[in-house]
Parts: structure tokens; sequence; C-alpha cells
DNA sequence: CACCAGGCAAGCC
DNA sequence: GGCTTGCATGGT
């Protein structure tokens, strides 16, 4: 991997185990959209970017190289070897062909708090519909700021949340996950829960505590230990995963969610959020277990 | 019209 | 522990 900044963009050249397609539609950031053929444009850590690439080359537009490292190198998680991964992974036979089919995903290094939402938010939703309703809490409680002439909106933060009442929320339309925003709001803004103090636990005493906030529950949690807490072992069960980990590990067998974890935990260990999210992507775009 | 969408809380056994 | 039901909203 180099660099090759040139006027105002930031070039990287060499990228490997990348591609925007696959990071921005494996279902872990909700705030990037198309914008072109292998160029997306969003919002997060209280910048927005536009990214593109082509081949092993990735431009960062309108981006410093100091900006590029400060922020933007470590939310791609750019300093990890996800080839390693993927030849660990792949000794299994279906993440052999979930890898191979998701080769360009890696798991960003998301803001804590808007993962947080973003996920009690997730919960019995669809992708869409998520979107659209994180979108317009953005614009009506985030910091407005402008990018290549543009005004975009920052994620709220917690204590600007924190101060509303449900009826404040209605607008956004997140149906009965209102109350769920707002105790999550609460507990972060009086610092009762923050990023230290959950890093500092181990997986299943962070989890503990997060499923101590209203609205968040064992999966909500894992999502959040995953993405915005970079907690690998983590191995979040929704229904595409249940599905497709029955059909390549139990023979299509319907068994329990507690079957699903136990058996991630065995199987892949630290590397049970990864495996997901290539398995996630993989049942998803192919439709797999559905049948 | 019913049914579902990356679940959760509350109530039941 | 695991199971059921109601929950807002929007799409099919």
């Amino acid at each position: 991997m180099k660099i090759k900044s040139s006027n105002n963009n930031t070039v990287v050249i060499d990228v490997r185990d990348f591609k925007l397609a696959h990071i921005f539609e494996c279902g872990q950031c909700f705030r990037f959209n198309p914008v072109g053929e292998n160029e997306y444009i969003g919002t997060a850590l209280d910048r927005t970017l536009r990214i593109s690439q082509r081949g092993s080359e990735v431009t960062f537009h309108s981006v410093s190289e100091r900006e590029f490292y400060d922020v933007w190198y470590g939310y791609f998680d750019l300093d990890r070897d996800y080839s390693a991964i993927k030849r660990r992974l792949s000794r299994n036979d279906a993440l052999l062909k979930a890898t191979e089919y998701g080769e360009g995903i890696r798991i960003l290094n998301q803001d804590l708090w808007e993962t947080v939402v973003s996920f009690i938010i997730s919960a019995s939703n669809n992708i869409p519909r998520i979107k659209g309703i994180i979108e317009r809490l953005c614009r009506a409680f985030g910091r407005p700021h402008t990018y290549e002439g543009n005004v975009y909106y920052s994620f709220p933060t917690a204590s600007a949340l924190a101060r509303l009442n449900t009826d404040d929320l209605s607008p956004i339309r997140a149906g009965f996950r209102d109350k769920y925003i707002i105790d999550a709001a609460r507990r972060f803004a009086n610092g009762s829960l923050n990023r230290d103090y959950l890093t500092g636990l181990g997986v299943s005493d962070a989890k503990r505590e997060l499923m101590t906030v209203y609205g968040i529950g064992s999966k909500v949690a894992d999502c959040i230990l995953l993405f915005g807490l970079h907690k690998t072992e983590a191995y979040p069960v929704d229904v595409w995963i249940k599905r497709v980990t029955e059909h390549f590990f139990f023979g299509g067998r319907e068994v329990s969610r507690g079957e699903i974890s136990k058996f991630a935990r065995e199987a892949f260990g630290e590397l049970g959020g990864y495996a997901q999210q290539y398995l996630f992507f993989y049942a998803r775009e192919n439709k797999i277990g559905l049948d």
C-alpha cells in the first residue's frame, strides 16, 4: 500500500482485500451510498467522504494525506491483513466460497455511539427504511457541514438526543424504537456507558452492559460489539445468519439461536465476526437458505 | 387485505 | 433457558 497525493486528493495504490461495494453493501454501515461506478459518498466520524476505486487504486476525494492517516486509515481498518483472515477461514468449505464471493469486505471501525443507535433502529426493520430513519435523525439533530460545496449532516451526539422526548422524535418515524433511542442517549450522555469502559471489558461483560440499555438485546449487542468496538468474537445472529448457518452447518435443520452462537464460538473463535460478515453478504446476495 | 422487515421487552412456562 | 405476543412504520 502506497500513497500518491495529488492536488487535494489522496490516492492510495496497491490496496488489497478492498472493494467498496463489498464494504458498504454487507450491512455494517448505513450512511454511505453509491454515486457512480465504484464510487460512494457518505458521512462518518463527523466528516463526509467521497471515495472511488479503480482496481487496486483507491481515491479519497478532497482529503489531505494528514486526514487520510488521522481518520480514514483507521476507519477502513487498513492496518489489518484480511488475506490472512480469509486464509484461516477458508479451511472451512462454506467460508471458502463466502470469502471468495465477498473478497473485498473489511469491517469498518465506526463510531460507537452511531453504531448503538443505528442497530437499535435496525430491529425488525429493513435496510432502506433503516437508512431513511437515520438520515432524518441526522438532518434534524446533527451538525451541518459542507463538503465539496454541498451540505451534509453529522450523526447527532448523545447529549443532543438525551434532551429530547419521544414527541420530538415523531417526525423521524422510528416507530416503537424512539424510546429506545432516548434511553441509549441518556446512558451515553451521562457517561455511564462509554467506549473506554466497554473496550476494557471482556466480550461477555461488555455485552451484558450493553443489554442493560432498553432496546438492546442479544443480536443488537453483538452488532455493537463487532461494528462499534471491533470485538471480533461477536457473531450477530439475525434471520439471515440463522438461515445461512443452518443451511451450511446443520444440514438445513432449524436450530435455536443459542445453538448457532455456540457453533460460531467453537468453529470460528475470535474470527467469528469476520465469518459473519462474509456469510451475511454471501447469503443475502445469493438468497441462501430461503428454500 | 395479510404478511413481513438484520428484534426487543414482557409475560409465560 | 426457550417460547409467544404486541409493537410503529412502510412496502408488497
